[in-house]
Parts: C-alpha cells; sequence; structure tokens
DNA sequence: CAATCAACCTATTGACATACTATGTTGATA
DNA sequence: TATCAACATAGTATGTCAATAGGTTGATTG
C-alpha cells in the first residue's frame, strides 16, 4: 500500500505545477498550503531531489522547483522515488534476484505481470494530468459512466 | 508492497490444491513441504478459516481443506484475506471514507481506477491456474516473446 | 479411558518502517 | 550581518512483520 510519503509527494510535485512559476516555491508555502507538516515535508523532499525529480535553491529567494515540466514527470517516477520501490514483491524490488526459488515459483509469472501493469498504469499519468485533473491515457473522470 | 502473509496464504492454497485430496491435509505438511514454519502458518491458515477459504478439521486425521474448489478461488480472495486488503491507499481501504479531502482530492480517480485495475487483474487469476502453472485469462507464461 | 494428533488461542519477542519532532549547519540573498 | 531556506542528523512514539512459545480444545485411535 502507497504510504503518506507516496501520497505527500505527488502533493508537493502537483502544488509546485500548480504554481507555474519559475521562482523557487519554499517548502513552508507548500506544507501550509497543503496541511501537511513542513518538517516532515523535508524527508520527502530530499528524496525527490535525490532522485532528480525537483532542485532545491537555499537561501533568501529559495526554494523548489520541478526538474521537468510537469508533463514529463510520472506518476510512476514520483512513487518510486518516494517509497523506494513500485514493485508487488520483495524479490522484483531490485535486480537482485537471490530467490532461490525463482525457477520453480509458481507465482512468480503473475508477480512480473503485475508489476508491468503497475509500472504501465502509473508511467501513463503525469504530474499535469493530476493538476489538470485529467487523468492522461488512462483518463478515470468518466468512472461511472 | 505484498508481504510474506500474502505469499506464504497463496503457497498454503496452492499446495492444497496440489494435493487434491478429500482427506485433510495437516498444516505441519504444508509447512516441511514449503519450509515454512508451521507456528507462523498457522496465524495465515486461520486468516483464511476466518475467510472462509479453508475449513480445518482437529483432531487425529486433521487438517486444513479448500473450502471452494481451486477454480473458484481467485488470488484477489487470497490476498485480500491474508494481508486485510488489496486497496492500494489507506482512504480506499475500507468504506468508510472519511478523508475529508475526497471531494478536492486530485488524486482519488487515478487510485480508483488502479484500485479496479489491481482487482480485475488479481480476480481473474485462480489457485487452479497457478497451481496448473497456466495463469488464465492473464497468463504470463509468454512474457519474452 | 487414555494417548495421540492437530486445529485453535493468547502472548511475547526483535527487528524494522512509519510519521513525525527537534535541533542544528550550510548557503544565498538583502 | 541579519534573514531566509535548504540541507543534515538525531531522536521518538507507534505500529507491523515475522516469527517463537506455550497452552487449550476437539476428534480419532489403541
Amino acid at each position: 500500500m502507497i504510504s503518506t510519503k507516496g501520497r505527500y509527494a505527488l502533493r508537493v510535485l502537483i502544488d509546485l505545477a500548480e504554481q507555474g512559476t519559475d521562482a523557487p516555491v519554499p517548502l513552508k508555502d507548500i506544507a501550509k498550503r497543503q496541511g501537511i507538516s513542513g518538517q516532515y515535508l523535508q524527508h520527502i523532499a530530499k528524496l525527490l531531489v535525490d532522485q532528480g525529480l525537483i532542485v532545491g535553491t537555499s537561501g533568501k529567494g529559495g526554494g523548489y522547483l520541478m526538474a521537468r515540466p510537469p508533463q514529463e514527470c510520472t506518476v510512476a517516477d514520483v512513487l518510486a522515488a518516494a517509497e523506494g520501490t513500485l514493485a508487488p514483491v520483495a524479490c522484483l524490488a531490485c535486480e537482485t534476484v537471490d530467490c532461490d526459488r525463482s525457477d520453480t515459483c509458481k507465482t512468480l509469472p503473475m508477480w512480473q505481470k503485475f508489476d508491468l501493469l503497475t509500472k504501465d498504469y502509473f508511467s501513463s499519468v503525469t504530474i499535469a494530468d493530476l493538476a489538470n485533473g485529467t487523468n492522461g491515457a488512462n483518463d478515470a473522470s468518466n468512472l461511472t459512466s
């Protein structure tokens, strides 16, 4: 299950996209707008910086900016950065296939297929889609139709 | 991410399906075959019993049996029983929609769509599919083709 | 009846993750 | 040099995970 880390990270990116400015946005402002602890957001911002999704500038007038335009920043990127991985099971988390059951595992193909399904879906939604309210290729606004 | 609880639960069900007998299968036998702690499997078995996926009989000659034929037991049933929920985010876990952001949440439609995607996928794979090595409608055996 | 087997039940444990809070230090601007 | 903000490190309360331990109930056997 996606934790607050991943969900807050999305809200930070959406907030940045909504400001749509060239001036860096202080994290304190984002925290206030989103109603999230600023100190906690620092940790999440660090994850996003480390993965090159946002860039931070120190000092007066500093803040954060998206490293790429919102259309080129996918939800898969953000969630993977915040959560560490999007893999549904541990044996698919990193390239270390150290599971000794992998050759006889009856469930591995199912997990692999689901892993692709998940990554395809979240890669098809961008921050721009979320900020606009249109979920891109996977628009879910017509769920009830 | 699916924990050992969910993964072990699947292995218990697959093991039961593979025995394909009317005689109850002791958990100790399953634990030995699968190389899993028997005491830990007890907790997982309880979850499966509580959700009506398997039935246990006490006493000598006792053990567990699938409550339904393997073709009618979906992976979604098993994972939901073991993990508690298959929802990708907390606000979709139970019917308690107590999130005060739900009417303005920019990501909720995306989560709802993914929730459907997930449940559709895991509902399309049965224990019989896994035991046979053919993943049903979502066969992933031709991933490399 | 009693021994055995197996499910069932409660609790406890160590390790780890989550969701924070607190307190600095560095760096850039005014 | 005062201020602002990112960056860094440490700590805390709570909970889950993955097991382990020990006892109770229930059903089949000799």
